[in-house]
DNA sequence: ATGACTGCAAAGACTTTGCATCTTT
DNA sequence: AAAGATGCAAAGTCTTTGCAGTCAT
């Protein structure tokens, strides 16, 4: 048998919950933020629903930054910059050059492309900042 | 005090087997590699090390793939290929573009970069010959 | 009703840590 | 000797899973 996929108000939040944000949360940061609303929302329903979503493609996993997964409610590839201190995510308008290196990389590797991710890693504005505020 | 480091055979033979390969592998993968050479070794010893090398910028971390943090013996940025089916990691020589986009964005985020990881997933050569083989 | 969805708690998987012991200097 | 390095096993974290109850169709 085929699984039908039933309507569940939980999973729509959860959904929304991270399209709706620029923070590429984590499942906890999502659990976090629709408890109040959800009282007996549960976090294995969010990691449930969040490795579904990938599965179907409509969100991506931008990987584990400080031993917690981050997603992202964008499924296109694009650019990323994490700060190395605070762990932030931040989007970086889409960069036209790489498309041609995708090709150029497939063709290295004679294998298929399905995606990629180029993240650039430092310290954030507000860390620099941070870091300022200290030193003085 | 300050910590003086002192000399390791154990160490020096992480350092070596991590630097000597090309799969950018896991703690697991080096702590199986070494076994044999030294009948006592500790899994721990292995992570210990390797975040001690990380801490010590000598090799890089790519980030978890299927749930194990993969390393690389270097430690300058440069670009993978990360086959989705296997998890093999594939280096790709340096493409030189990238130092362009490096300013263009650590102008845009006001903020300083440190490195960045460009990494192109999809499937490697030797997995989709498999699944041919499968298929025929 | 039927099958999917969920909460809860237990189980898992990888990594880190405490402590006694062994090594290097 | 003194201080670092290691093995072992226990503890930690994040994530997944089994199961019984709940909700959507």
């Amino acid at each position: 048998m085929e699984q039908t996929r039933k309507h569940s108000k939980k999973r729509d939040a959860i959904l929304r919950c991270i399209q709706s944000t620029t923070v590429h949360p984590s499942a906890e940061w999502v659990y976090s933020q629709l408890k109040p609303q959800f009282p007996d929302l549960s976090l294995a329903t969010v990691y449930r629903n969040l490795t579904l979503f990938k599965q179907e493609g409509i969100i991506q996993s931008l990987g584990v930054v400080n031993g917690l997964e981050r997603f992202d409610g964008t499924t296109d590839p694009h650019v990323h910059f994490i700060c190395s201190q605070c762990g932030a995510i931040i989007d970086l308008p889409h960069i036209s050059v790489l498309e041609d290196l995708q090709s150029t990389v497939s063709k290295k590797i004679n294998g298929t492309i399905a995606g990629y991710s180029l993240c650039f890693e430092g310290t954030c504005e507000q860390c620099l900042q941070t870091q300022e505020d200290i030193t003085a």
